[in-house]
DNA sequence: AGTCTGTCTCGACAAGCGTCGAACTAGATG
DNA sequence: CATCTAGTTCGACGCTTGTCGAGACAGACT
């Protein structure tokens, strides 16, 4: 449940501090834009900016799966899909408690996206 | 070249004050999510990515094709649909100056993103 | 006018993505 | 154990996307 993309090189997405100085500050290495990207992709998708949104601003940081998916329009498995999505993405993390599946944001790659879209 | 994705409603993404609190903050709307999500998915392609932040970080602020398409061991059409993928999402600007073409960063949209990414 | 160079558009192709229903699994409860 | 509910996985379906080569267009320079 918490799976990772496997093999972070170069680039921490968990640490606190900013990995690389902001996007029109220097130009990104290739590396670094193959391990950030898959990220903003999965923000890219107006279902999956919402259930991010939902998830972060959540009381106590996590949200059940029970309350976000009557929320849309759409089956359980396409919400289903769409956080694994973000999982993979390492922009949530989920755990299933008895019956419930909750899932919290982690701010560490949040906070690499931000920064690195600065323009300070 | 100066297409913008028509009809820009409820967010502006060129206001230099944040559209919106943080995406933890309070849950977006499913109409914000909307204008705003184009603009991760543009970011969502390693190629993108780098080529934003290339236009972005050049020196005088805008970047000629004539050294962004170099940068990459990929055809000249599709840098420039790459190009023109970001020029629709409202990130970048592109002007011909005689020969050659120059594009530069909205800094507006940028302010917009970050600000939604922030933890704070 | 002709030509050369830089960039974009078009058409095609394979790969990827969003969506669904059906089937499956994990826990809770009878 | 049987059954019910919450989520996930699987397989399929059409639509979108990244890539290319061929060709078109825009300026510069003969």
């Amino acid at each position: 449940m918490s799976k990772q993309a496997t093999a972070l090189p170069l680039v921490d997405l968990n640490a606190d501090a900013p990995c690389c100085p902001p996007l029109a500050t220097r130009r990104i290495p290739a590396e670094t834009a193959a391990v950030l990207a898959p990220a903003f992709k999965a923000l890219g998708d107006p279902v999956r900016l919402q259930l991010m949104s939902m998830i972060a601003s959540a009381d106590g940081g996590e949200a059940c799966v029970c309350d976000l998916t009557p929320a849309f329009e759409l089956s359980g498995p396409t919400i289903s899909h769409h956080l694994k999505t973000l999982r993979e993405a390492g922009l949530i993390d989920g755990e299933r408690r008895g019956t419930w599946v909750y899932y919290r944001a982690r701010p560490g790659i949040m906070r690499q996206l931000a920064g690195l879209l600065a323009t300070e």
